[in-house]
DNA sequence: GTTACATCCGAGTATGGGACTCGGATTAGG
DNA sequence: CCTAATCCGAGTCCCATACTCGGATGTAAC
């Protein structure tokens, strides 16, 4: 599980998207303009999006995009794994099987990864494009950490 | 909330330490050579960890550092926090307060990143360098993701 | 006192991956 | 046709991060 920008700029379009579109196709150049990120950027997003088979395209003036399936039937971890492909394994990495050198049973701190990796799938996989566009997130844990 | 190879080798550190201490100092060195560390880097970790007041150290031949507490009252989230110093807010980074360029209301998923990085720290917060060393990290959630 | 061991410290380097861009090819409506 | 839009494969740039270097300081053993 990857955490940068590309995966944030890719859940804030896809909330725009969800939040603006009415059924009808709404264009990158909108969504660019309303969330400040640049459009070329935004093309390579919608890209793996629609590979990833969360939105679908129609081309030519008026087109744009569309969401392929319910924003509720949509999880933010599908969002992320979408556009973030999945990282080769460093040393240890959390988010990736194993690794760990070789060197069986000496990394201790592998089960701890691989439980927060574990986690934070658990947590965006809870979530939805609905609940978020609805400000539905906020008291899942109900907690504040310093 | 930070999540580098950095905080995973001072964890990975200092779970050693817990285990192979029995009251004594180790030396960076050991340390080292057990988890194939550079001797610089670790020497560079220990510094901040030292700074965090988790481990204290002795000089001279026959020093090292050692634990200033129990490992089931040092948090994991203690560990990360102590190397990896609080990021500067990206755009709307996750983990860190606020950002969201200012035009107020308008970033929805400002609170899904906040209380990602809640939940994360929730985890890391859980679970104590004793926990760790005894493997006893795994079956919190009891779930494994595809 | 000298030597060896170890922590301490402030720098410095570099490399990899990330964000972001470019030029052009397609498709479709007016 | 012309314009608006998605499509696509590259390519650039930049900065954070992992990692290193040279030396200073303290301390135990002999």
């Amino acid at each position: 599980m990857k955490l940068g920008a590309r995966g944030r700029y890719a859940v804030m379009a896809m909330v725009d998207l969800a939040s603006e579109g009415g059924g009808a196709p709404v264009s990158l150049s909108e969504i660019a303009g309303r969330q400040e990120i640049s459009l070329p950027y935004l093309e390579q997003l919608f890209r793996k999006l629609r590979q990833g088979g969360l939105v679908g395209s129609v081309r030519g003036p008026g087109g744009g995009y569309v969401l392929v399936r319910r924003a509720d039937e949509i999880r933010i971890a599908d969002i992320i794994f979408a556009v973030d492909e999945p990282v080769r394994a460093t040393r240890c990495a959390p988010g990736s099987g194993s690794g760990c050198k070789s060197d069986s049973s000496r990394c201790l701190t592998h089960d701890l990864w691989a439980e927060l990796g574990n986690q934070i799938c658990l947590f965006l996989s809870a979530v939805t494009l609905a609940d978020v566009c609805d400000r539905r997130v906020l008291g899942i844990s109900g907690f504040a950490y310093p």
